[in-house]
DNA sequence: CGGCATCGAATTGCAAACAATCTTGTGCAC
DNA sequence: GTGCACAAGATTGTTTGCAATTCGATGCCG
């Protein structure tokens, strides 16, 4: 079951709401996307099943599917869940971290305080989500990155926007530092607070975000 | 999309998988399921396709669906993820638990009490289930509710072996007692960590349990 | 002029037939 | 007797056509 062609469509038609191509609440007609794709309607069918039963597009009988859009308040949630789980994965990479893990880490970590020193914003939030799956590898933990996959794929329309709050990028490359450190000193414990702390103030800047828009 | 009929063919084909009527590793032919359920084979596939994105079945390309077996190794891993995800929902569930929400908490944890006294296991675990989802109706957090729910329904076949552990039941309930009751006192962090505490405990067992079967 | 019923177009949901692929069993060669 | 090629059956994947439902527009009535 699952032929390439569906997983194709399920993973293209997926980068098309990441990049913003397919905006949220925008509907999706199956024939549109169909064409789009230049596959046929139910491969476009089912990828979009896909899509529905991970929260990504939302499914409603007789009336198709649309990107589903993200509340701020949902996007607070998200983040906490996220928060907890990528604290676990730290956890796990600071006992199971091979040394080679360690010294990749700490080159994307640098990689990040020279972008910061540049004034390079885009790129250092390329080098967040690069480190943060560098972590998540470094765990070994399926069920986890699993998680975290799904819940990072329903809040792309909000992941730029935290990196904008004034002096955010400053606190941001320390707590970074202090979860790298923590996973190279094999200290579970710290390496997970750290992770949750970080996370707690990206929930913060988020808020503050949303505050100053509503 | 996502019509009435395939909504239901979702929800028995689960709780057929739940109810172990359905065997881990088990083929699940199209044709047999569709008169089994009296639906036609599209209904199927979709709600197959439905069950395979949440990790319930696996699907192979041509070869068909089958009940995904979970191994010692991902029950910890599940169970890991679970106990960060419950421990996030204990933590709300302190901050905004209404206190008719409590008053049902604590009945259902002397009932539990009760069924313990009572030498009834199987009670035990019930109540068991319903404490927890007491608990997480009270975080009012959808999302962590969504992902317990997932996870929990990848570890039906290992559910009611950690209970009979010699011994497990009493600590089991001193430790819902503790979640209880930080919950009760509006203590976030202790209602967070007693949680915690206690599946961490739940995955000793089951580490237990899969060292005996091995 | 505004509200409501009705009709038509567009779109989704479903079913059946057909094609492609895998699996199993048989026979043949060595 | 063992291993491999081949063919038949079973099962999945795809296409096509049709039925059911929704949404929008048009016209009618108050």
């Amino acid at each position: 079951m699952t032929s390439p062609a569906v997983d194709d469509a399920y993973e293209r038609l997926r980068s098309l709401i990441f990049s913003g191509e397919l905006m949220p609440n925008e509907r999706l007609v199956e024939t549109d996307l169909a064409e789009r794709l230049q596959v046929t309607r139910a491969v476009v069918r089912t990828a979009l099943v896909r899509l529905g039963q991970d929260g990504i597009v939302v499914l409603t009988p007789h009336r198709g599917a649309r990107v589903r859009v993200v509340t701020d308040a949902e996007a607070v949630e998200i983040l906490q869940a996220r928060a907890v789980l990528e604290a676990l994965a730290a956890r796990q990479a600071a006992v199971l971290a091979t040394a080679r893990e360690v010294t990749t880490i700490r080159r994307i970590l640098s990689g990040m305080a020279h972008k910061i020193a540049d004034g390079d914003l885009l790129g250092y939030s390329e080098g967040n989500a690069t480190l943060h799956a560098a972590i998540i590898a470094a765990a070994r933990h399926e069920t986890a990155a699993r998680l975290i996959a799904g819940l990072r794929a329903q809040m792309v329309r909000f992941q730029f926007r935290t990196i904008l709050v004034p002096g955010r990028s400053a606190h941001s490359l320390a707590e970074h530092t202090a979860v790298v450190d923590a996973i190279a000193r094999r200290d579970p414990d710290a390496a997970e607070m750290a992770m949750r702390h970080h996370l707690s103030h990206v929930e913060a800047a988020l808020s503050h975000v949303a505050r100053r828009r509503s």
